[in-house]
DNA sequence: GTGTCTGCAAATCTTTTGCAACAAT
DNA sequence: ATTGTTGCAAAAGATTTGCAGACAC
């Protein structure tokens, strides 16, 4: 968890950027809870907590800046606002795919994670040409919880 | 593709809905090209072209109505807009998985069929209770064309 | 004729941007 | 001291909504 602090202040530093409060915060609020995917309002009442001064643009031009420096991913769940979630990528490079399971009764998200797509990928490379290097999946259904509250009606 | 008008403008009646030109315009706009993935301004465009007095706000209304009804889909690329295809399902009930390759050097969207991830949906099933009903597959790459652009380099 | 639908304009809501003050190096 | 960063307010841009007139049935 620190590691990921310094390692933000480093590559803020080679690109001659300012390490701020504000900067730290945020990623801190993104870091504390890795399987949360949190608004960019979210994460504006919670940095908010510890820092009332900070303004809803500055959290916007950072979460920004965060997904450029590929430290934290972006998840469209298609009700009009993005979220946010600490990166998959480690430091030695290893991407673990992570998917989510969305919940359509409750809403609830849950990550799986999973290297199945490799052959898939391989496949439409050899066949049409196409270089996959990134994928994204989201699986739709019902999560065990709503399940079993319908099962006992 | 008329079997497709026909049985919007039976599922409208049976809603107690009105057959409107413009109705059935922006469905034909989709039909006609089924594989590709208009915004609302594009397919308000297109409709513009034979019905030049629609007004965007009709095509929202309506491309809301077409996926209560299951027969379009939508497709978020995250560049902000919400784009919409013709949906998968057909009248038999059998759902094609298609899946959308996305180049990120020119941004064209391709689409293959696969049924892969159905092992890996029971296995989710039987393990953690999440009864998957729908996914949702983006792959993200260089399409062929702007790879072989680049070796020519 | 009745009730739904349309087009227009205004409203909404998330995200971005301009700018002067401020803080990090 | 310099330059990037912040907070605020305004702007932008996609989508929605209210309403009076128009149209389908």
């Amino acid at each position: 968890m620190e590691e990921r602090l310094a390692r933000f202040k480093t590559l803020l530093k080679e690109k001659g950027m300012k390490t701020t409060t504000q900067r730290l915060a945020i990623l801190q609020v993104l870091l504390e809870q890795p399987d949360k995917h949190f608004t960019a309002e979210e994460i504006y009442e919670l940095v908010k907590l510890n820092w009332p001064d900070i303004g809803l643009a500055t959290v916007y031009r950072n979460i920004q800046l965060l997904l450029e420096l590929n430290l934290i991913d972006h998840l469209n769940l298609n009700d009009g606002y993005v979220r946010y979630e600490i990166g998959s990528t480690n430091m030695d490079d290893v991407r673990h795919h992570h998917h989510h399971l969305i919940c359509m009764e409750c809403g609830e998200v849950f990550m799986f994670e999973d290297d199945l797509l490799e052959n898939l990928e391989q496949t439409i490379q050899d066949t049409l040409g196409f270089v996959v290097n990134n994928h994204e999946v989201k699986l739709y259904g019902r999560c065990k919880n709503c399940n079993e509250r319908t099962e006992q009606v």
